[in-house]
DNA sequence: AACAACGTCAACCGCATGCCA
DNA sequence: ATGGCATGCGGTTGACGTTGT
């Protein structure tokens, strides 16, 4: 059994309001209020309009203190550190921003914050790389200049794991860092898997940002660690964290292959605005390859 | 000038949730 | 405890304006 409709469609008119159906329910509310009841709102007016069309014409738009367009750097920080925490919440972001509705923090988000965020994104990225360049080519002349004694031990290639999980977990609102987040990530070798975890924080205010790395727990030997959980869903061995972090855990990438819906929508607003968190999950997120091999000069391992 | 492509934003739709009888 | 209903929410659509060719 289909739900009943909300209003009889066939009498209800759809489409802009005019000025007039503006101007007939603003008087209305503004004299009697809404009276709690928003379906047997718009006969009460005298507007042939279904009740819900009624509220989110008076919320988005009749209603007093409401500002449209011209969104400040501020509000812009705002919106997207609460994004990358507690992602498209509309209606809580805002209640962040007085006087902005969550349709018009949707729209502007889905039209310009996010491009915005993104060509930022891109800027930043290609710096990086351009000062990594820079760090690698003055690391090569000095490692040319340098004879390694016989008896000098070499550096050993890191380990390659076998497979590797990572994911981000927001704060609670009720936390000292409500707008940061920490980021796990574990790595299962052939007899050890190591879990790496850090806390990030993001100030909406200036738009700063700090990073805490924990020291990286290496566990030898496999038994009783619950392997599968790693190889079957990189959700899983999250779960277990959820108490001690005490919000949801969020996926966002797994050499294993996630794809949830979640994940997939959380990893474009990684992949946008925080490098830091982002490098290191890249790894993570590539296929482990059968057979691998350590490229000495790139300091990478390749398939 | 005409048309296409793109961007913006108001409004709609359907689902989830909460309240109440 | 349950079902019906109103409300709230987020995703999507489509009209309209702007820009590019």
């Amino acid at each position: 059994m289909g739900r009943a409709p909300c209003c009889d469609k066939a009498n209800v008119k759809k489409g802009p309001w005019s000025p007039e159906e503006d101007a007939k329910l603003k008087a209305y509310i503004e004299e009697n209020g809404t009276g709690g009841n928003w379906i047997a709102l718009p006969q009460k007016v005298g507007l042939k309009r279904c009740g819900k069309s009624c509220r989110l014409r008076w919320l988005n738009y009749l209603r007093p203190n409401i500002k449209h367009g011209g969104f400040s750097e501020e509000e812009d920080n705002i919106i997207c550190s609460l994004y990358i925490n507690i992602g498209s919440r509309w209606s809580i972001i805002a209640a962040q921003l007085p006087g902005r509705t969550d349709n018009d923090i949707k729209n502007y988000w889905n039209t310009s914050l996010k491009k915005k965020l993104m060509s930022k994104q891109q800027k930043e990225e290609q710096a990086r790389r351009a000062s990594w360049f820079t760090v690698k080519q003055e690391m090569k002349r000095e490692t040319e200049d340098y004879t390694v004694p016989p008896y000098w031990p070499q550096q050993q290639p890191p380990l390659m794991p076998l497979t590797s999980t990572s994911t981000a977990i927001p704060h609670s609102m009720n936390s000292p860092h409500p707008f940061g987040f920490s980021y796990v990530q574990a790595h299962l070798y052939e007899n050890s898997f190591s879990v790496l975890s850090s806390a990030s924080s993001i100030s909406p205010i200036n738009n700063t940002y700090s990073q805490v790395s924990a020291p990286n727990d290496t566990f030898q030997g496999l038994d009783g660690f619950p392997g599968e959980l790693i190889y079957s869903n990189n959700q899983q061995i999250f779960d277990g964290l959820e108490g001690f972090y005490g919000t949801d855990s969020l996926p966002v990438g797994s050499s294993t292959g996630s794809s949830s819906a979640e994940s997939s929508s959380w990893g474009d607003i990684y992949s946008l605005g925080f490098p830091q968190i982002v490098s290191g999950f890249e790894a993570c997120q590539q296929s482990t390859p059968q057979v691998s091999t350590y490229d000495e000069q790139h300091c990478t391992w390749a398939a």
